[in-house]
DNA sequence: ATAATTTAGTATCGAGTCGATACTAATTAA
DNA sequence: TTAATTAGTATCGACTCGATACTAAATTAT
């Protein structure tokens, strides 16, 4: 019976508390939860299968009716923009407006993290990275839930030509920079 | 410019989301939230000179305000018991009752990720945990915020012989268990 | 083709978080 | 003795979140 990994879930939690807490800091001033800025940075990062309420409510883990109420206020405040799917007129698509974009850009969420982290070496950091990967992939396989990784480490994405790539799950081409976008659909090599 | 620590960061941000999705599935079923969770783990763990609502807002990243609400959730359904300090009348002990210790013990919060992680090497996640444990202590002392380690890791704690401790700071005696608990005070050595 | 079912999203309600502010009471400093 | 500090509580308003009930579009079954 192997106690490290308690200690790794502890530190985890902790320093997931402490990251959500610094948060709730600096998106409070701009009277923001820590929800919002986890969805402005889904929306950052979402490619265009997954860029719905529905995908944001599973990727935050809570419910559609949940979402739709945040998406509420993030559209009110004019940081994100809802249109309609011109295929399925029942999905809503999500993107940033240029002012949540901005929002983004001037948060450095990562800033304080950055320094944190000068003095570990290299090495250390790259186990740490395959281990927390590791486990965050067998936790996502347990809960049935999904992966949410970018489409080059996915099973589906076909390489083409030098700059094409290709969904086989879609059926759609994709363009270099979109297979460093997540998908909703994502299952890790 | 290294990407690595930002992965690392991205990987904790999204287990500490997903760990607290599923508190929030557990518990819910109790009519808890989260927080509840967070506070009664905490004062499992708290020792004698950290068990107050003073210590517990710290611990949590929140305001006295909030943290008072809390304490009369668990209050009312009979988690926490509520006491007044012997020497200063103002300060409020906390502990957790019989009842709430049982729910603790029934939860098992670490059985998923004790699976998660089985087929990790003890070599990886001992550097993993060696480069969170770096990281959270950085980040703590930026905030000057507390460690919350445990007293073994203290400098102030002294070792008078096999059995019997020494807290410097606190002047007073500490049991070998006792040790292995909280503190608020708690500096790394 | 029509009806039943499923799916995407919204609206509303109630319990709770959370910060801000204002307060009480006990302790400490001037 | 008075003033300032400290520990904690009470109240308010904005928001989360699940549950439930709903609409409308798309899909499936008949």
């Amino acid at each position: 019976m192997l106690k490290n990994p308690v200690v790794m879930l502890q530190l985890v939690e902790r320093l997931g508390n402490l990251i959500r807490a610094e948060m709730r800091r600096v998106i409070g001033q701009e009277g923001l939860q820590p929800v919002h800025l986890e969805a402005m940075l889904f929306l950052n990062q979402a490619n265009r299968f997954s860029n719905t309420p529905q995908s944001l409510a599973e990727f935050l883990g809570v419910t559609k009716g949940t979402v739709s109420q945040s998406l509420l206020l993030l559209d009110r405040r004019g940081l994100v923009e809802r249109y309609q799917d011109e295929v399925d007129r029942r999905v809503v698509r999500l993107r940033l407006s240029q002012q949540g974009e901005q929002m983004l850009a001037e948060m450095q969420p990562a800033s304080l993290w950055q320094s944190a982290t000068r003095n570990i070496s290299a090495n250390r950091i790259r186990n740490g990275v395959a281990a927390l990967r590791e486990t965050l992939y067998m936790l996502q396989s347990y809960n049935g839930a999904r992966t949410f990784g970018v489409c080059n480490t996915c099973i589906y994405c076909q390489r083409k030509s030098q700059r094409t790539h290709h969904c086989a799950l879609f059926a759609e081409r994709l363009s270099g920079p979109e297979t460093r976008l997540v998908c909703r659909e994502h299952v890790p090599k």
